[in-house]
DNA sequence: ATTAATTTTTAGGCATACCAAAATTAATAA
DNA sequence: TTATTAATTTTGGTATGCCTAAAAATTAAT
């Protein structure tokens, strides 16, 4: 199997249950990876021969130690990457996602130590994500969905889980970004949306959004 | 055909052939691409059929407007990238080489722009090897090699064309590196090998690495 | 518990990009 | 010019990674 094809099945693996707990379904990996379920069950059987997952036939998929292992240091090229390209390069948060997929492929740990030394070995990348050090270990947080948010409360936005163009300048607009302070005004009872308050401005979040947003109480 | 192979046949092709006079050998492109010759008539083909290069069967092939668009595309962001490695990452002129001919793939006009604008826009990559601008423009120049020098002559070491970590290492050894002045002190008329004078120290060079280095007259 | 719906797997195929060995074509030397 | 050598192309074959359609297995619903 090509390197690259077994960072992307890994990488989206690791993603898809990054506690390693929950076992991963083919369909989700296919949607995910956008091809066939097919191919999807080809490529793990491989995998598993290769020893990076364990594939049991009709139940489902998670990584070994080994896989676990490559799955982190993709992410964490990936994780770096954004941050470089935000921090050090001037693009948007909304930019760096495609660039990042391309970019993560490159294999030279000295090249993604360096940046992380010149970006001060960040913890967490531009969409909040944490960043996995050298040695794979990575940040732990009781983060929740802002469609988990309970009425009248405060919280600080501390990351999403869609990486799309799209949302991300929709978050901008709103001034939704990392670190905002919002208050949940109210929960519509009919179609679950939520209407925040952030710099004094109302703002209503469809379920689909609020479930792409992480957030901290205060 | 995969964009990764187009691009890597077409920079191949380029730089055995950059002013696009010659013709080039399938023999020289499979030794360059480490494949056989078998694959490279038929990726020859494809790359006729596709527009990319004019391939005339047991003749040879040459670049299209299209192809030498696209060559000179990638030569400029693996140039820009190895620049950058070096000017602003750290990495050794020895060590860059391997580095960017992946990042060369990275499709994304904006960040080498951008990379290009942060070095100032430079012409010569650490190999003095000039780099295409935007629009593909490359600067000429009448270098000649050292193996080409004149005795009792002084030179300036303009660059390169051999790009291995152990020879750049041993020029570096003898402070033989780009913009270095040299005088050629003698020529062994038994093996070619040229007696250079370089920081008052006398340096022995085997007529394969004069072939490797790049100087112009002072 | 049986049917219905969904998910997963199997089977058969296709394009890419490579290979080795044989055949052809071109270049060089006698 | 012919023979020899070298380069190129043809032929037949392989592994990868995807596909569609059909079969089988699992899960959910009645």
């Amino acid at each position: 199997m090509r390197t690259e094809t077994v960072e992307n099945y890994l990488k989206t693996i690791y993603n898809l249950s990054s506690d390693n707990t929950l076992v991963v379904s083919n369909q989700k990996l296919a949607d995910k990876l956008s091809i066939n379920p097919a191919s999807v069950t080809e490529a793990l059987r491989k995998l598993h021969e290769l020893k990076y997952v364990i594939y049991e036939k009709s139940y489902g998929t998670r990584l070994t130690t080994t896989g676990s292992k490559l799955a982190l240091s993709i992410v964490r090229r990936h994780r770096i990457w954004e941050t470089y390209l935000v921090k050090e390069l001037g693009f948007g948060w909304d930019e760096v996602h495609e660039i990042a997929e391309e970019l993560e492929h490159v294999k030279n740990d000295k090249l993604i130590n360096k940046l992380a030394e010149i970006l001060g070995n960040p913890v967490y990348d531009p969409h909040g994500d944490p960043i996995p050090d050298a040695k794979g270990k990575i940040q732990k947080s009781n983060f929740i969905k802002l469609s988990e948010a309970r009425i009248k409360n405060n919280y600080k936005i501390m990351g999403v889980t869609d990486h799309s163009t799209a949302f991300l300048k929709y978050l901008d607009k709103h001034h939704l970004v990392i670190g905002a302070s919002v208050n949940v005004k109210s929960i519509e009872e009919f179609d679950n949306s939520i209407v925040l308050v952030c710099q004094k401005k109302e703002v209503n979040i469809s379920p689909k959004a609020a479930d792409c947003i992480i957030i901290e109480g205060l």
